[in-house]
DNA sequence: AATAAATTTTAGACAAATCTAAAAAATAAA
DNA sequence: TTTATTTTTTAGATTTGTCTAAAATTTATT
């Protein structure tokens, strides 16, 4: 069949899906950031998005992804995160290794081979950074989750998703015996730095405002 | 990293390896024939392919892959054959129906992928077709087989690879039972129009000397 | 050897995706 | 509410890969 969208495109929307998650609201800038690219090469592309019907977008007024957008963004999504998957069960790759990888994988067009892929890897919910992996149909059933900041001192918890999911990021949770599963408890909180101790494994470990605000956890109750 | 070769030129120096192999030499209008593209793209291509150093080139006198270019397609084919493994033993698919998907797959560029499925595959030899898979050093073992007009009547041998590797002939050999690894014997050869009669699991079947040429089997002695 | 046919290459065009530099519009500051 | 700053868009190029039509070259046929 060959693909429907380039890969370019691809980016693209699912670049925009992400900021509107995050920022309710994207601009220009915003993209070229997100892409490494320059603001004059996303309105080029948003004038190209528009006029093939998967984006909203008057000059000057700011734009979104209309549904069709939305929809096709969720199946790059739903790849992506398969695919990651697929390379840290299967392939055992760190968590902290497969970005890249999946950034190429994400554009293979066949949607009989992620299907089966799904199927082979057991229909998993997440990927490996706790990410909610969309159904084939797009959905995905979120779990409520807090970050770190506002885990109450002394309730376990497990860590469910990470925020930043920069190589930095993970590289120093990686080092601090920090990854998705892992059960912990905020043991003290200092209110000169927002700096946390937590406890892990019995091992005491301490973690700044800026990490923290990263971690999510889930709990019960 | 990124793609060293973009995906086009990468299927130039692949189709060019397998024309070579087959032909000995190769032709502008035989690459374009192969790729579906018109000579005069091939003409462009060859001159950016010499450029990179990865062909030697004279215009009207012809064109070989150099070292480097053939160490490239060779890399390229191992990601393919490893791929069409992959989706046959591990997702289930039919031999039939993965070489589209394989193209696709086969210019995800990660080394450390690549290598990683190898392993998790077992190391195979060859593809779903009976195709050798090259190393990562390139290096491949070549098993001695015959084509089925050349095996002598009686011989019990098994069926090691397939020429043609059409959508059609797949369908008609998976229509009559033959797959790689099937056992066989030709019982008796028809001079009239060179087809077959052959035995397969205790039943008789004829195949034409178009299709027997495309059989290839390797035996004992 | 001269002519015809086939093959290959060039010339010039186009689409996709990107860029720089400059212009236009929106937003913030004085 | 002017003026300054920032953001966004346009204008015009560039690169990559493709195409058609025409020209150049090679190969086959009389
Ligand atoms: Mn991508
Ligand atoms: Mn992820
Ligand atoms: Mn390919
Ligand atoms: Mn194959």
């Amino acid at each position: 069949m060959g693909p429907k969208y380039s890969s370019s495109r691809e980016n693209y929307l699912k670049a925009i899906f992400h900021l509107q998650e995050i920022h309710g609201t994207v601009t220009t800038n915003h993209v070229a950031g997100e892409l490494q690219t320059r603001p004059a090469s996303v309105t080029d592309m948003l004038k190209k998005l528009k006029a093939q019907k998967l984006l909203l977008y008057e000059k000057y007024k700011g734009f979104k992804l209309n549904t069709e957008g939305r929809k096709v963004a969720l199946q790059i999504i739903r790849k992506h995160r398969l695919w990651e998957f697929f390379l840290v069960e299967k392939l055992h790759f760190r968590w902290d290794e497969v970005h890249e990888i999946a950034e190429e994988l994400e554009h293979i067009s066949s949607k009989k081979l992620i299907d089966r892929l799904d199927e082979f890897l057991g229909f998993p919910k997440t990927d490996p950074h706790g990410d909610p992996i969309p159904d084939s149909q797009g959905r995905w059933t979120l779990t409520h989750q807090v970050d770190l900041l506002n885990l109450p001192v002394n309730q376990v918890a497990e860590v469910s998703s990470i925020g930043d999911q920069s190589a930095e990021i993970l590289e120093l949770l990686n080092h601090k015996h920090i990854a998705l599963g892992t059960r912990l408890e905020v043991k003290k909180k200092f209110a000169f730095d927002n700096s946390l101790e937590i406890k892990i494994k019995n091992q005491s470990v301490t973690i700044s405002e800026h990490v923290a605000k990263n971690v999510f956890v889930k709990y019960d109750e």
